[in-house]
DNA sequence: CGGTATGATTTACT
DNA sequence: AGTAAATCATACCG
């Protein structure tokens, strides 16, 4: 039926203690493929798996009561079959009825957390939705990167862990401010001169530290240049292509 | 309120 | 798979 295959395909009544993997699956599946899990999910994960908790208690509840209910009839009905015959047809009968009526009582169990997990998800969407601005620090620590990689601000994917890492964001948030930001530079960069050279004498006075501090630890090395190749504006092109 | 900045999504290309 | 470019939708700010 439908909405056994909507649980199952949610996570919610698959394998019972998987962990979180069905659910980060499901999690997967419900943003549409697009696995940049992570972080955000967390979060949409954790309502989920207490979604899932209560369904199975409840679930069994129900199992238990639905037992005990009709053991009490069969009880009821073997004492009754001392009186009056009673054949095994009217006890499967009997049963038959106790246990459709459990299970409409397990249906609507079932629609109620379908429609929490909808809820749940509409919510997750929503949020997912909704812009907000990265912080203030974040935008420095990207766009610090970004200004000393000028001549190829193409962070590998490690460089993009960390980074995201460090703001506290997603990698593919990361990839998206990158690439954001690149065509937004290379499509008006005199609009971005004045933070390329903030940027520049930045990461120009970090080095000068980092130089003085190499310095008094007495280590001659050749100071490797940050890579900024340096003030003017390289327009950076993705080997071979012109811009 | 209107304009701009900005993060996310979509489309197409390689 | 990763990116450029266009576009969408919202946030932010005067």
């Amino acid at each position: 039926m439908r909405l056994d295959n909507m649980l199952l395909a949610e996570g919610v009544s698959g394998p019972e203690k998987g962990g979180g993997s069905a659910a980060a699956a499901a999690a997967a599946a419900a943003s549409g493929g697009s696995s940049d899990n992570s972080i955000e999910h967390s979060d949409y994960r954790a309502k989920l798996t207490q979604i899932r908790q209560i369904y199975h208690t409840e679930l069994e509840k129900y199992e238990q009561a639905c037992n005990e209910f009709t053991t009490h009839v069969m009880n009821l009905l073997r004492e009754q079959s001392r009186t009056r015959p009673i054949s095994p047809k009217e006890i499967e009968r009997m049963v038959g009825i106790i246990h459709r009526k459990f299970s409409s009582i397990q249906m609507q169990l079932k629609q109620s957390t379908c429609e929490a997990v909808m809820i749940l998800r509409s919510r997750f969407l929503d949020a997912r939705r909704k812009r907000r601005n990265f912080s203030k620090q974040a935008t420095e620590i990207l766009n610090e990167y970004f200004y000393s990689h000028l001549s190829n601000p193409y962070p590998s994917e490690e460089a993009k862990e960390e980074l995201a890492k460090k703001c506290s964001i997603t990698v593919s948030q990361v990839s998206n401010w990158f690439g954001n930001k690149r065509i937004r530079y290379k499509k008006n960069i005199g609009k971005f001169q004045e933070e390329a050279n903030l940027y520049a004498a930045k990461t120009a006075v970090t080095a000068a530290h980092a130089v003085a501090a190499a310095v008094q630890n007495n280590q001659t090395n050749s100071p490797t240049t940050p890579n900024s190749g340096g003030y003017p504006p390289s327009c950076y092109q993705s080997d071979g292509r012109l811009q």
